[in-house]
DNA sequence: TAGTGGTCTAGACCACCCT
DNA sequence: GGGTGGTCTAGACCACTAC
């Protein structure tokens, strides 16, 4: 358990830190300027700022030019998800990874999909669903719309193979998307599909990606019973 | 659109991205040195390693001393979800908020919590239930378990005044946490209070914290059928 | 208009770790 | 051993905005 260093930028940043949780800077109040800040700990001033930009990233600090730097007051805790290949995530919980392809069709998507991608009602998509299994257990269910015309030989991929969320990984980048989390209660086909009862409590991943306004991809992620997403604060 | 300077930090970090997601920099693959890159674009090294640092941090570069810096082979996406008070979270949605405190008792809790806690098993707890509205509707329950020694006076705070949600957050500082997401078929107690079906799919968040290793508290949050966590990637 | 944070520079030294 | 990224410094100029 060393201490940091207090001049350098960890250093600094603890020291901060622990002004803010024990209260000695309460919520609210006008922190020194970065060039006193520097003084006191005998550093630069850039040291200094970059301890404090970065807790101000984190949400912790308010920092304004001119009006100075205040210990936010509703400090909103924000949480860092990875969201890896699903076959990496499988076999992170140590299982084996497969998928089943169900389904592989070029068709006309719902109007709920060509709206929420922002595309005309009558495009045509590539329609994928697969399940994907740990250690011979479904794990979860991918229902994917792609847009054909953004993903040149998308058509020709075989996604038995590999997998469309692994495929649209590695190949086709993004630079927006939504994402959301819910939770539904499986209707008779995804309950037959993932081997649970109907109405059972899925937890639901929904995502929606762009590269450059131009839509990519739409996709259900549906898991198995009892799936829980975890992660550290 | 304007494009940023190519000497600013963004700028650099724009070329960047574009070489990566056009695949001019393929993935494994090792790019150039801080030292000539920022002879390229004619500016300090530290600009460029501002530029990458960030790259990195977000998972699309991998950085070592020595072996140099690579395009990263396995682009994670990474999520940043702000979990606000719960208060903000509802008048966020334009709705008026209020709570109903449920249970305010001193207890032992059962064996699960003290154990996920790490606590003697016997130790006497805090229990505060409390449901939150949105616009006089249901919007989420939360059960929440509180560490009495240490959190000193929460004994007497008047939890029908400020949520425990809140009060935790201005008053008790954290250094670590676990939190995960899951779906839950709604059993009757917590259809009842939620105003919904038994059975319904509910998404459920748990949250345990800690600070410098003491337990502080442990709470689930029930929240009513169909909703969606959301954030951008 | 003046105070504050945001950023850039040129140089330096160091820690790490590949070869 | 030596190349690379990690960081610190002192100084400078700029952008924003409260006053």
């Amino acid at each position: 358990m060393r201490e940091p260093d207090t001049k350098s930028w960890r250093g600094v940043q603890t020291e901060l830190l622990r002004r803010i949780n024990e209260r000695e800077w309460t919520p609210g109040s006008l922190v020194p300027n970065e060039i006193e800040l520097a003084q006191e700990f005998g550093c630069a001033r850039t040291t200094v700022n970059r301890a404090m930009r970065e807790l101000a990233d984190a949400g912790l600090l308010d920092r304004r030019r001119k009006a100075g730097t205040r210990v936010a007051l509703h400090p909103i805790s924000r949480i860092v998800l990875d969201i890896p290949i699903i076959r990496l995530e499988v076999e992170q919980r140590n299982a084996e990874w497969r998928q089943n392809l169900l389904e592989k069709t070029s068709c006309v998507p719902p109007a709920s999909i060509t709206s929420r991608l922002g595309l005309d009602s009558k495009t045509t998509m590539l329609h994928v669903r697969s399940l994907h299994y740990a250690d011979n257990h479904p794990f979860l269910h991918e229902d994917r719309w792609m847009n054909i015309d953004a993903l040149p030989g998308v058509e020709t991929v075989d996604f038995a193979a590999i997998s469309a969320n692994e495929w649209l990984i590695q190949n086709a980048p993004y630079t927006t998307g939504d994402i959301a989390f819910t939770a539904m209660n499986a209707n008779k086909d995804i309950a037959e599909i993932l081997e649970a009862v109907e109405g059972v409590a899925i937890f639901v991943v929904d995502r929606i990606t762009w590269n450059k306004g131009e839509p990519i991809t739409c996709v259900r992620l549906s898991y198995a019973p009892g799936y829980r997403m975890n992660t550290k604060i």
